[in-house]
DNA sequence: CCGCATCCCTACGGATACTG
DNA sequence: CAGTATCCGTAGGGATGCGG
């Protein structure tokens, strides 16, 4: 599939009208990837293939509890990661990808990759 | 160089005091990147080599020119993009990416298409 | 320990209007 | 055409505090 807005003129004037529900659902996913803190938990779950619990994630973030429950929130609203809470004393919830968060995994790496190589140079 | 925040407990103790500054460039590049239209922006001018102009720009991520603007101006400001101006009447002005941008640009790619397949499935 | 609800508050994005 | 300046509304992040 083509995303008609970053092609050229001509072919994009026919199917304009017809996928505007899917520029629909590519905005919402750049929405919701350009989050705070988003990448960064979504490569924190990444490095790691095991199940995570909350305060785990919340460290390697290094973020308000707030921001990250909402990021978690909506990774789970997307099918992105599950959340498995286990009926312990204190409690214990297990954060874990799902296979279509997994595919993510190579992109998310060398994009952070190219960011620490920058991040370095710049200093 | 790897990131103290993304790594287990122990190793990063020790590295915890050196590389504050490191860290703050990272999360720096990473909230230019979480930018609203950033992706879009990057991924638009990566999908043509050739300088591309202000409203071409503007068209294909579809946003406001003043956003359209801010996210130009943050990228010239990162050395990520180079501004080229033309005395011509009207004005003609030019972007084009510089290599370090065009380095991203496999990341850039496997996340869009990974976005789009998401996008296509949902429907 | 986990994480939602509330409040506050800023910073960011968009519209509009105006310059070279 | 390619912006800048201004204003404004709101989304969204953080702190705190409570409940499970």
């Amino acid at each position: 599939m083509l995303l008609v807005r970053y092609m050229s003129q001509e072919q994009s004037q026919r199917m304009q009208s017809m996928c505007e529900s899917a520029k629909a659902h590519v905005d919402d996913l750049l929405v919701l990837l350009s989050k705070s803190k988003m990448l960064s938990t979504l490569y924190v779950m990444n490095c790691d293939p095991d199940p995570m619990r909350f305060s785990e994630i919340k460290k390697r973030v290094d973020s308000s509890s707030t921001t990250v429950a909402r990021r978690l929130g909506e990774l789970e609203d997307h099918g992105l990661v599950t959340r498995t809470a286990y009926a312990t004393v204190p409690a214990t919830v297990e954060y874990a990808l799902t296979k279509d968060a997994i595919a993510l995994q190579p992109s998310l790496e060398s994009m952070f990759e190219w960011v620490l190589n920058r991040a370095d140079s710049s200093l």
